[in-house]
This record gives C-alpha cells, structure tokens and sequence, in this order.
DNA sequence: CTCATATTGTAGCCAAGACTACATTTTGAC
DNA sequence: GTCAAAATGTAGTCTTGGCTACAATATGAG
C-alpha cells in the first residue's frame, strides 16, 4: 500500500478504486452463500460455482479466501456457512444491491439490465451516493 | 472463457462482470493516456504511473499489455501513443465517464464523490443503461 | 563534453483469480 | 454392504496487476 496520489497538475479521479477491486469477489460470493442459504437451505461449493459460472475449484479456492478473511467457515464435505461478519456483509451487500436495481430502474433501465448492471456497479458506490439514492427514491 | 452460466433454479445476475474486470484497467489507462495527451501533449510513463498511484514499473507492465491489445504504441524513451482503435476508446470512456458523472450529480451526488464513485462504475455501465441515462438527463 | 540526476526499462517476486487434471469422500442404488 | 457416480478437495499452471531492486538511457548544469 502507501504512495498516495498526491495529484500534481490537474488532480483528476482515480485512487480508490485499486484496492477495493479485491473486495468486490469477495462481496459476490457473501451475497450468493447468503442467497443459496434462503433458496435452498445449504451452500455447496458446487452450486456455488454453476452460480458463478466457475468452475468448483475456483470457487473452493475462493471460499478459502473468505475463511481466511473471516467471512466464512466450512468443515470438508461440510458446506459452507458465513460467520456474524460475513452476514453483515451479506446483508450490507444485499440492500446496496436493492437500491442500485431500483434506482436504475427509476432512471429507465430496464429490469433485466438494471440487475446485470447492478452486478458490476454495486461494488463502486460509496456510502455517500448511497444515501443520496435512497433519498432520491424516496422524493419522487 | 467459455461455459457460461446456464442458471439452475432461480437465475439471477452475475456473468458478464467477470470478463468485464480485464478491461476496466485498459480503459483507465487509454483515458488517462488521452488526459495527458491533452493536457500536457505527451504521456510519459512516469506521469500515467504517478496519476494512478502506482509504480512506474507497473506503469510500464501495463503499458506493454496495452500495445499487446493494439490499443497503444510506445518507442523506449519516446513516450505513449494511442492508436486509433485506443483513441476511439478513449474517447467512448470520455463520454461514458462524463454521462455517469453527470447523472450521479442529477441524483443529489456530491461533485467530489461523483467523480470518485464514477470512476469505478462507468466500467460496469451497459449500453442499455448508457442510453437510459442520456435520455434521463434530457428530459428533466 | 562530462557527469549527476531523472526517466525509463528489466528482472524477479508475490497474491489473486482462473483453469485442468487428478485424488479423495460421500451418497444413493442396488 | 458394495460400489459407481457425484461432490469435494488438492496440485500444478497461467495471466494479471502489483511491488522492489537494479540496469540502462537521456537530459541538463556546469
């Protein structure tokens, strides 16, 4: 880490983005673990690939992460289950998805690409926006 | 690539975003590479590494996968040039940044934190929703 | 013209995220 | 209760994106 930006001639964007490039998996396999809990009662890293469109390996690697990160937990053969953080997470991760959806939605979006999109957009809106979205469905 | 999703029970999101993240580095780069172009009338490998917090050497790397995609070119010492095929990005990005900014802004988003939330979610913004947002923008 | 300094380039390392191929457990049919 | 099939786990490889350390080249003072 370190070296911020500092801007030299015309301070521009660009900054935060770097690092929170790692979170944004993370944030997609919390969501799903919590969503296939609801649907199905148990997240298995099979159906937790096929969801994601990887392969299982890939996803087991990627639960690993998540244990290590303390996010989740899983006993071999065992399924996966998210901790108290990673279901905060989940569910932190759960309204920002609502009200990116609903806002696009608000904007004329289609329902279909607006819950494509959100996929990609949800992991990038600050605290701020957030609330000014909530605030812009709101008034209207 | 290839084997794509297919969805078991209850199809949702996720898919396109995972090919998506190649490409958002590539297009921070040309835009900043037309940025500097614009504002300074070269891009020094230096400079692109400074304005994105990273280390010249990084820059390099990347500049190097840039001229691999055909969208930059680049002598030893002789600073960054985009192609044609990475000035017609660049100039797509431009748009597509100013449009999310702008729309953000609509919405009651801080300049500051438009800019800052832009610059991670323009990667993610389909053409559907590209035109949802013009067509927004006008009619208000 | 020389030489210190700044810039640029190269090499080697690391972690993440993805894959395929192979090994191990579980599970369910029989 | 056995055994094949499905699920799960492990190992090894690749690319990307990042770093530091070191090498090479330009540039500008003098």
């Amino acid at each position: 880490m370190g070296k911020l930006p500092a801007e030299g001639t015309q301070a521009r964007r660009f900054g935060k983005t770097r690092s929170a490039q790692s979170t944004a998996l993370h944030e997609d396999y919390v969501e799903l673990i919590a969503d296939l809990f609801e649907g199905e009662g148990e997240a298995r890293p099979t159906d937790i690939a096929r969801r994601l469109g990887v392969s299982h390996a890939t996803a087991i690697k990627a639960i690993a992460r998540l244990k290590r990160a303390g996010l989740a937990t899983a006993r071999p053969y065992r399924g996966v289950f998210l901790t108290q953080k990673g279901q905060a997470l989940a569910e932190r991760v759960r309204l920002r998805h609502r009200l990116v959806v609903d806002v696009l939605r608000a904007l004329g979006v289609s329902s279909e690409a607006a819950e494509a999109d959100a996929e990609g957009i949800e992991h990038y809106v600050s605290e701020h926006t957030l609330k000014a979205f909530a605030q812009f469905l709101k008034s209207r």
